[in-house]
DNA sequence: TTGCTCCTCACGTCACGTGAGGTGGC
DNA sequence: TTGCTCCTCACGTCACGTGAGGTGGC
């Protein structure tokens, strides 16, 4: 990808980057290709990413994505004459979605193995078949993870809404006695707001 | 809470352990008092939990257990003469709390915080607003968490379904050129298909 | 005596965080 | 020359996992 005779300073970040896409300090995620320019012109040089551009434009970190990259699940295109890396837009879309899959709550084990599932299968069908597999038992996982979250949301929810009346307390059970207490109503209080607040 | 006069064997786990209660390896989760039984004579010494009923009841690890009471979290009412740790109901509901938190995202540090939280401030009015602060800031979290895993879901479903006519693909597009398969019709493929499939 | 459950170190692991010291083009 | 961004070690941290070797009542 690197031309041997090309000096190092041709390939400097800044002049690479097409106005529009990061600059610094700026968050906002860029557009594809910039009207007027051939987006087949130059395919994997025309907009290459820095390791900071990576991070800002995906809210992560530099040594996050240098430690997806030593891990094996991205991989620069090249390195500019500084050693600085260079990563295509195709491994920024990969590194959101191992960021989403992380918060998810997968390993970057399992997320290795999805990204190099097609890959170690011989044909389609099969490829096609693991995928659909591993996917629906992650699938499975995830929608149980919506379903704590929820209930949590909702028990934390009302134990909010029940020591509301609390802010205009002077009784002498608090702090200790606080499950005697007519204030707190319900008649059997959330666990959230057992284990917080009655004692 | 123990007697000093009293033999170690007085406090054996099994002789504790009401029937219906934890028995090896069973996971039903125990009503709390037995019918017949005051549940006001001898509250905590009733039925006391070994460590490895909370680990059971909870679907948590032995080690776990011991490394939240390591870190302050959880505390033991007692030990029996063979040195096991004997935990109170309250501690268990405790730590199934602390174990739906840790899966919500929170960190330990997070969670003794609000563990902590009534007992450090002076007033219940101080109290209740500070823990409806912090409750807040975490349900916007859940929130925010709950977004993004009703997304990633929706978008790893609609890679499933896209990908389940490739079973009966043989075509020599795969397993490098898929993009350009006809197979996959959607005009815009979802994230997880570009990166995952596409190639 | 044999299992079973529990105990205490203590080292390992996963996914990064956090400096320390150095480089390279505006 | 001065900032700014990036680099490579390398040690630290968080939340446990995983034996190693020992105890105690059926």
């Amino acid at each position: 990808l690197t031309p041997p005779e090309a000096p190092p300073y041709i390939y400097l970040p800044i002049a690479r980057r097409p106005q529009g896409l990061p600059s610094r300090g700026n968050i906002t995620v860029p557009e594809q290709p910039e009207p007027g320019v051939a987006p087949d012109a130059e395919p994997a040089c025309a907009d290459l990413l820095s390791t900071g551009d990576m991070a800002r434009l995906t809210g992560s970190t530099l040594r996050t994505v240098r430690f997806y990259e030593q891990e094996g699940l991205l991989e620069p295109a090249t390195r500019n004459g500084g050693g600085h890396r260079l990563f295509s837009r195709d491994q920024l879309e990969k590194l959101q979605l191992i960021l989403d899959l992380r918060e998810a709550g997968l390993s970057l084990h399992e997320i290795r193995d999805l990204l190099e599932l097609k890959q170690g299968c011989p044909t389609a069908e099969a490829a096609s078949e693991r995928l659909t597999c591993v996917l629906e038992r992650q699938l499975e996982c995830m929608q149980h993870k919506i379903n704590l979250l929820r209930r949590l949301r909702d028990e934390l929810a009302s134990t909010v809404s029940a020591i509301n009346d609390c802010r205009s307390c002077n009784d002498a059970k608090f702090p200790h006695r606080c499950d005697e207490c007519d204030v707190l109503q319900q008649p059997e209080h959330p666990r959230a707001l057992r284990v917080l607040w009655d004692t």
